[in-house]
DNA sequence: GTGGTCTAGACCACT
DNA sequence: GTGGTCTAGACCACC
């Protein structure tokens, strides 16, 4: 896992993303162990602190779980992963369709524009 | 002028987009007059000095000019005003496409959720 | 505000009970402004940080508010506060009564002894 | 025996009070032989290191003792055993007592709200 | 001055 | 080795 850091954002915000990303794009499933927080904090170069924030919080959203001296673990709840990944994708959409709403354009116009865009990103 | 405020978003970056909005929208024209900064400030029941910053970072992007002892108005450059609303686009755009293709769709299941998403809001 | 700390117990979740504390016996009423980070740090002698722990899981409660750069407040939320005093109370009583009931203590023998450690207290 | 372990607290620490309240409520008398590490740890779904700890801890406060390839039984010590249901009723008793004050109950109110607490229980 | 984030380094308890 | 907590000190953006 590698992260393009935005320095505008908080970096514990961007780790959880990448992980919620992951489990979305099911590269992490039910079950499976993350890299320990000295790991992980090596890996992406980082603070331990700033990953072991990030865990926490994945926690506290109930997307992880941690056995104590065993390590962190995505939960076991594939309901909720999958809602995860449905919930994301709604977010994404609905405040983006919001947003250039609020630009002035109207339905068939934000179509074309997707399109557009997804079609200069095959070249 | 009413936003509502998101908490965990700089105030002035939201009064900023506010205006180009309102700009983009065409309520705000060419040369028009912004509200001065105590009048903005409580129409928004806002700090002055948050307004202030706002209208400083939207000379910076040469969007309004001031005039000594007149106010801030909105900036004569047509040409700026039109690119303005396109480059809001084109970010919103872009940025959700690269998004949502991380989550692991492609693109055609994308313009799906974007027109299921139009079609939920229309009702 | 003092706090006599208890060297098993985490330093934050300390400092949350003892504000809630005062927030039960109405020494902090909705709307008042609590220490800044800084200077709570100061007056229980604790680091900054330890205390901006405290503050953010109080807010994740919602029994504090944030207003970027004017500190940090007792919600405004009156009920919530109300809730907040007999929840409190209700968790300590019921755990108690479990625990001692699990001691094999009967009803009779519990109010009993309640009723001895309150006058013990007396003298 | 079986136990809902609380995540938050160390797992030998309730090991161990299930022990006690075992032997307050008398299902565990003096001399009785304690399942053997391994097996504590198969019926708890535990590691044995934590069920070593757990017993090593009890032998350190003198309630169990070992006998080399034997096992680990509870104390003879008919009088230890005694005291130790009353030492536990008396923590959870002041400790209570303290918290509850704390929140600016007086001590009718105290008997109050335990008085319903039971009743509530026996419904 | 205010809270928010981050690094560096340390200690602890649990498995 | 694992996560959890804490200190010390720093920088930043916001009001």
């Amino acid at each position: 896992m590698k992260i393009e850091f935005d320095e505008k954002i908080p970096i514990y915000l961007q780790i959880m993303k990448a992980i919620k990303q992951e489990i979305a794009t099911a590269n992490l499933k039910a079950g499976d162990k993350l890299p320990s927080v000295r790991e992980m904090a090596e890996i992406l170069k980082v603070n331990p602190n700033t990953v072991q924030r990030a865990y926490q919080e994945l926690e506290r959203e109930q997307i992880t779980y941690t056995q104590r001296g065993m390590g962190t673990f995505i939960t076991n709840d594939v309901q909720k992963l999958k809602s995860l990944k449905k919930e994301m994708a709604m977010e994404l959409v609905t405040s983006f369709v919001n947003e250039i709403k609020n630009l002035g354009f109207n339905m068939d116009e934000i179509i074309e524009i997707v399109k557009e865009s997804l079609e200069r990103e095959v070249k």
